[in-house]
DNA sequence: GGTGCTTATGTTATATTATAACGTACTAAC
DNA sequence: GTTAGTACGTTATAATATAACATAAGCACC
């Protein structure tokens, strides 16, 4: 069967306008700060947009590098605490499992990520299954666990690095 | 409606009979281990019964300190091992989210993690859901995306720490 | 029961990720 | 302009994890 790429997110088809997810990301984001009040500097803008430079998380100290090269010279609180902001207005989720931050592809909605992680190109894409969801929701119910996150985090092989 | 506690894990079970999950724990462990040629050592053995004291999750430093209380003074590679030996043999799970081990309560089967964590008591219980890791299956066959593992952490509240 | 091979552990050093605590500067509201 | 709050700078250190190499323990074979 060939591939289609039709159905699927942007960070795993090959060819995609990388440039245009990136702006979209930050004049979606300049929008949510203004409509809650929430101050989007020009550190936090910078560390956004070096985090969805790729569809692979960035490490916090990849960034201070990046921020770095760029002539601040910051040091790690200073980026940490960039990520913090950008976690609380969810434009980002943090990948546990990698210790890296992603840009959050719906930052509007109150959600908890779901992400396949391919383990070769290191890409993420960020699904967002009702049926995942409801079923964790539904098996924390059996147990009166009442849930306040997910963490979701698949690893595998994405489309574009298993062999043909 | 009155708490029914029938239904749950042992590890949100207040009353249970703990010292049974660790014997049960290291017994199994033993015997996978005779059965797949693998050597459960004395360390191994040691930092697994730690891993298994209680039902939350413990940090490899927290085992570090533990081992020297015993007498032995490792350093932090030789508790690593340690883990990654009972995490190759499936004897216990890392919970990325909170940088810690615990117990697997089913090690014999090849199974995905799925845990139930409370942000209050510490307490994880681990659930196979076939509902979740079926949905997680079919998200990503959609995507075409080959699963390797998958890592599902819920935090929330447990039965026992809600006010009731 | 030694010999050599493999596996496990010891040891030293350091990498990587993250935060505490306190000081300074910016900003917006009055 | 003053002030209150927020953001950022700076110093130091905590917490988690691994690299690299040395020694010891187990085991397989002669």
């Amino acid at each position: 069967m060939a591939r289609k790429e039709g159905n699927l997110p942007a960070a795993m088809r090959r060819g995609h306008d990388h440039a245009r997810c990136v702006e979209e990301a930050l004049t979606l984001a300049a929008e949510l700060c203004a409509r809650r009040g929430a101050r989007l500097t020009d550190l936090r803008r910078t560390v956004l947009e070096f985090v969805w430079q790729s569809h692979a998380p960035l490490g916090a100290y990849a960034i201070l590098d990046m921020l770095s090269a760029e002539g601040r010279k910051p040091m790690p609180p200073t980026v940490y605490r960039a990520l913090d902001f950008l976690l609380q207005q969810q434009l980002i989720h943090r990948i546990a499992s990698l210790n890296a931050y992603i840009g959050c592809i719906d930052p509007g909605r109150p959600h908890s990520g779901q992400h396949l992680i391919c383990r070769l190109c290191g890409t993420v894409a960020e699904v967002d299954e009702e049926a995942i969801s409801g079923a964790i929701a539904a098996s924390a119910r059996d147990l009166q666990f009442s849930v306040e996150r997910q963490t979701v985090e698949v690893t595998g092989i994405c489309v574009n690095c298993v062999p043909d």
